[in-house]
DNA sequence: TTTAATTAGTTAGTCTAACTAACTAATTTC
DNA sequence: GAAATTAGTTAGTTAGACTAACTAATTAAA
């Protein structure tokens, strides 16, 4: 079995059981993200948050709608007219809260199968090979 | 940025990039994984594909149904009547030898970001992670 | 031997997470 | 000032799943 299948497969199976604790919350794994994005980094920007996530502003700006829509996220314009600066609600935060913990102890359960050195290591190798991707291999 | 969005972004580059390999060929990333495969395999049916896979049957069905059009792989039955042995017609082998070689060099180019050993411990810790996942994290 | 349970594979429908194309409005560059 | 670039949106499409329901075949239990 390849690298490049199990990375398939795991992602596949992680992504599955991110679903089965947002959905309660009625969350998808694209929304978590997003509302894990503002927590941790504050006041943000669609653009921003695609080139992080390394995904088109679209896919951005269907989570803030979906989201803003639920009140969980709230929006300030900058001075650049066209900026909008997004961040948490109360509400959000609340949410955040009560989903985050189960969700670092996934992870880190998850973890504690590589040695900090070995998780430093692949997640080095990961962004290389990403690199390689992203510049055409040259 | 976690390992797990490393993950997730690393994959869809990835997966992007077997698209632009795959696509001049009118091969999705499935069905050219069905075609390697066999390729690697021999003849097999379509629930020992998804088991391999992980994914559900399906999923492996409709892949076959689009190369068994195309013609590029072949069906015989055994003595199960309901099981289909699957495996690759002459010009289903003809099409993997010509793109084989451009995926083994993209793979190769990646992997050698790791030493030997670092990818053995990656898979083994992707594996590990994925147990854990399967076994609902008891 | 008959009935019940399980399995192989298919079809239809649905969902998620993208993407592209096209667009308006705002900002920056020439 | 005109042209180019950028922020964000909308609409449409695709790929890769999944579930539910099903038929037919096989296996297990009564």
């Amino acid at each position: 079995m390849t690298f490049f299948l199990q990375i398939h497969r795991f992602h596949k199976r992680y992504t599955t059981h991110l679903t089965t604790i947002l959905a309660p919350h009625e969350l998808s794994n694209a929304n978590w993200s997003l509302l894990h994005y503002l927590m941790e980094h504050g006041l943000t920007t669609t653009s921003q948050i695609a080139k992080y996530w390394d995904v088109e502003k679209p896919t951005v700006s269907a989570n803030v709608k979906t989201l803003t829509q639920r009140g969980l996220i709230q929006i300030k314009y900058g001075e650049d007219k066209r900026e909008k600066y997004l961040s948490l609600t109360e509400s959000g935060e609340d949410l955040y809260g009560i989903i985050f913990p189960e969700i670092k102890l996934l992870q880190q359960r998850l973890l504690s199968t590589l040695t900090e050195e070995q998780q430093k290591k692949f997640q080095q190798a990961l962004n290389e090979m990403e690199q390689l991707l992203k510049e055409g291999l040259t």
